[in-house]
DNA sequence: ACCCCTTTGAAGAGC
DNA sequence: GCTCTTCAAAGGGGT
């Protein structure tokens, strides 16, 4: 375990972890709304907890029983993480135990013996129905694009010291020109674009027995660059990674209106509203949206609330190189993200979603309205 | 139709 | 620098 530097473990955080992580009590009330019995329950986290500490390497489970070292990601253990996936671009990633990363991370037509071994990379590939892998859009990269960043290169993106010195790193890993984003040429497209789904030509997501990354696939989304001002490409493909700025299932209503509208009208009714630049996904989103669809077809549940707790437990059962890999993926989102939407911020999307309870509670109390509060700070 | 729930992490704002 | 808030995904459930 190359993070669990001597010293540094015990700092890494466990009185967070054990804050943050909820008691098997709790767990029972939330989920005892759904249609299982508090013994199916019972057993159903029961046969969670085992299935985590037994899939898990033994030094997984050990650590279980070592509170002290369960993990706390601060920035500096974020950094570590950095270090960590510095050596493993270098180690984990080219060594035995992840060969080929990420390619390894096959959805299961693509791997013989893909189920999750003690002995592989455990982080399961999951085959989304809904959905293309976040992870498999990776693929076009090459290894060299994941060959470790140059030592003189800092890896930390979330620095926003300019797309640039990105670029310079990004280029790497997805053939930008030098003159940085604005030169990516549209046969550069979208394989670089991991996390937002791939889409048919309808617009409608792909398996990934059709989704899997090709040249004349990803070529179909051409850079955020080459859209109108309504993130709508001249051709009338939307650009995967923007959404209207209306509520869920942004996606599938935009993507059949574009298969059903002529592209000039859709574009007319695009045109007023601004699209939205969704957050890139963090690790933890990355994991979930692999792992969702193998808890939902263990557990038979659906609400993504207690899939969303179990996948909680799960994330926190993983080892850390386990882990390092989704904030290795979730840093190279973020870079992507970064290249592709240099004057993107996250507030551009603050006040989007509608008030929270909390808010609401906050509101009842003081009369506040905070979202509208924000409006007049943001702007 | 819209919001809540539930999770972790990133980022921004305020102090 | 620390704390708090918001958003990212997901989809069943509630209003």
């Amino acid at each position: 375990m190359p993070q669990l530097s001597s010293g540094g473990g015990d700092d890494l955080g466990a009185n967070d972890e054990m804050i943050s992580f909820k008691d098997e009590g709790e767990q029972e009330e939330k989920i005892q709304e759904n249609a299982f019995t508090e013994r199916d329950l019972a057993d159903l986290k029961s046969s969670l907890v085992n299935e985590s500490e037994i899939n898990q390497s033994p030094s997984a489970a050990g650590r279980r029983g070592q509170q002290g070292e369960q993990r706390v990601f601060t920035d500096k253990h974020r950094e570590h993480h950095d270090g960590v996936s510095k050596q493993q671009d270098g180690g984990m990633y080219k060594s035995p135990a992840y060969p080929g990363y990420p390619f390894l991370m096959l959805p299961d037509p693509y791997l013989p013996n893909s189920s999750v071994s003690p002995s592989s990379n455990k982080v399961s590939v999951v085959q989304q129905s809904h959905g293309m892998h976040p992870l498999t859009s990776l693929l076009p990269y090459s290894n060299d694009h994941f060959s470790p960043s140059p030592p003189h290169l800092p890896t930390d993106m979330s620095q926003k010291t300019g797309v640039h010195r990105q670029s310079q790193d990004i280029s790497g890993y997805y053939s930008l020109p030098p003159g940085g984003v604005s030169q990516i040429t549209p046969s550069m497209s979208w394989q670089s674009q991991p996390v937002y789904p791939a889409l048919s030509p309808c617009g409608f997501r792909q398996p990934y027995s059709s989704s899997f990354p090709s040249a004349s696939s990803y070529s179909r989304f051409p850079h955020s660059l080459m859209l109108g001002p309504s993130g709508v490409h001249p051709t009338g493909i939307p650009h995967p990674a923007i959404v209207p700025p209306t509520g869920k299932q942004e996606h599938e209503h935009y993507d059949r209106s574009m298969c059903m509208k002529p592209q000039v009208e859709v574009k007319r009714e695009k045109e007023p509203k601004k699209p939205v630049i969704k957050k890139p996904l963090n690790a933890f989103m990355l994991y979930m949206k692999e792992m969702r669809a193998k808890v939902i077809a263990e557990c038979t549940l659906k609400e993504s609330a207690a899939i969303n707790q179990i996948l909680g437990r799960r994330w926190h059962a993983l080892t850390r190189e386990e882990q390092a890999k989704y904030y290795e993926l979730a840093r190279k989102e973020r870079q992507l993200h970064m290249q592709l939407y240099p004057t993107w911020s996250a507030r551009d999307n603050y006040g989007k979603k509608k008030r929270r309870k909390r808010e609401k509670q906050q509101d009842s109390n003081t009369g506040c309205l905070p979202e509208e509060n924000w409006g007049l700070k943001v702007l």
